[in-house]
DNA sequence: GATGAATGAGCGTTCATTCAT
DNA sequence: GATGAATGAACGCTCATTCAT
């Protein structure tokens, strides 16, 4: 049997190689030279290098998945969840730098029709942000004129742009903590000052 | 003297190439073909790919910025300027597909020591945001609490974000303007429903 | 004891997957499965891919000889010899196309270097149909002018290029036997309409 | 403009190469450092290793289709041309030792899928062999029992199988001469000896 | 003996870049 | 300046063979 753990090696081994130099320029020997295996061996267990990253990718966003759902069966109301879903993610990206190098890659390189052939674990990922909106629409507490695939779209963008940017290098001294703060914040609240009580 | 119509119609067929079929993807040729023009040609106007690449990103970026600066100067408000920059950041991305495309690839693919070799246009397109907002809360109509650095990273991402969904064809019915409001009207107000005047 | 019983399942597979792919497009691994046998398996029994080549030829001439002989016994004149081989070549080729391509492979892609290592089974083959020119030639019923090596060559390169246009799949709507008489016929008296008695 | 030039001399070499180590063993490598050229440049004028082979038979065959049209021109009797037929073809082949190889390999390689994309220059030849027979048997001086499909099958698979043998060294001492005698010879009035007049 | 996962050398092909014209 | 034929390094992938189990 093709042993799991040789899967789970090259997967760990393709993450780090294409974070570090992207898809294209990522050589198979790259990361047969860091999974410790032979150039063959990567090819039982994947049918090409766009498989391993599609694998990769959807391996980890996976694993986002299944830790955040964890996190938000906790909390109850849909602030808590926006709030614990930005925390989760940026501190996963913040810990996991392959991985949030690895999100952009994918997102930016996979072909659409590629990525048509699989069922798109990621597009699960975008879902969970959309629910806790629509649950909070349900609920009274969300705005019903913001649609929430949109701000769906603006709380990802957000997201992804952040951890962007921390892998770009701009020097930005936030904690992760004060950061998901002023992420929840603006979202609850938007930009505008508050109207005093009295207006 | 190295004609700069020829220099143009590279940069146009570039941009039009990358797009299409992505930096890595693209070649030399197709590029050369579409320019009608030599392989040769293009070497004499550019040092390598990459270097196209950069130039059709500074290129078009600086179109953006000379645009935007125009209509923003009619603009008293930051709110008004916040609108005017969101708007027109997503008629344009939605007008030129190349260039949504273009800002995508080269946001994820050029390696940070690459970018660093030259005056970075992108960031001067991205201070433009982050001075809008220190306006606005120099003016105190903004949340002081909401950095400067940060808001621009939402505000941005998201921008990229809903650019990124239309190309990959996430059928997203809403037009440029009912995104536009929506995008505005979170950004302004937040999430959070308006409390009623009497409580 | 390595059982007779594979070696004989892996030739049988061998010959199955050579005909079909040619020697250099079939894989070991194609063999294997053929055989229902493991790819290392196949080590045990053959040094390496050319080693199986060889043993199928050698192995399938070895009973194309055996039968041929059988027959042979039972005839007495070198004409009647000469149809028999004839005879008995084309049916088996038809009946065995596997055979036959192997024949034709092996024949044209195995270096002189390497069939010199093995006394050469083929070579007795051929031998077969020289000996029969010449026990015609000393019973007299033979032209001593043709050389039994150049008989033998115009012979079996004939039956060759029969087999070839079968597979080719060059319609050639001539049964086997009527094949086998018009080879016959002209082997026997030429191309050349028979001179009338009286001239 | 490509030069044509550097076409035949690809060819060329490429002939060399196929004859001397067989399709599958020749390396592209090896025909352009024969051509004395870059390997890149081979696909200049070549779409595939396959192409070349296919080109190289094609060229080859032709050359020789319009020399023995040439040479039969000259001739009337359908026995002098097939004479002259035969001889050509055992000379060319004794001469250029690649072509031999090569005609060898294509005809027992090439799938027969392949081979239906292009007109079949190879079948012209043969064809040329069938016409003689044909106008022979039409002048009335070859028999007609003899199909002109089955003459040319054994005419050219025992020249084919001549020149096999040649290659693979079974030694041979005749001269091309006295085997294009021994060779129409046979095809002429076959092997039996003539009957003595008074019989 | 049998297995089949692992190996890694090897090759066809691509394509950015050069340079003679 | 412009051309595009020529270059050759580089890489994804295959598959015969090995060897630990």
């Amino acid at each position: 049997m093709k042993s799991p753990d040789k899967h789970r090696k090259i997967i760990r081994a393709a993450t780090k190689v294409f974070a570090k130099k992207g898809f294209f320029n990522a050589r198979i020997s790259d990361i047969a030279k860091e999974a410790k295996v032979a150039d063959g061996t990567i090819y039982l267990y994947f049918n090409n290098k766009f498989d391993i990253l599609l694998s990769v990718f959807e391996q980890e966003i996976g694993k986002l998945i299944e830790q955040v759902l964890l996190l938000l069966e906790k909390e109850e109301s849909p602030q808590a969840k926006l709030q614990v879903f930005i925390n989760h993610h940026l501190e996963e990206m913040k810990k996991n730098k392959y991985l949030a190098e690895v999100i952009h890659i994918e997102l930016r390189q996979t072909s659409k029709l590629i990525r048509e052939y699989r069922k798109n674990t990621f597009n699960e990922y975008l879902g969970i942000i959309a629910q806790i909106i629509e649950q909070g629409q349900a609920a009274g507490v969300f705005r019903q004129e913001i649609h929430s695939h949109v701000a769906r779209q603006i709380i990802f963008g957000s997201l992804d742009e952040i951890s962007r940017c921390w892998h770009v290098g701009s020097d930005c001294s936030f904690t992760t903590e004060e950061m998901s703060w002023q992420l929840t914040s603006l979202f609850q609240s938007g930009l505008l000052v508050a109207p005093t009580a009295s207006s």
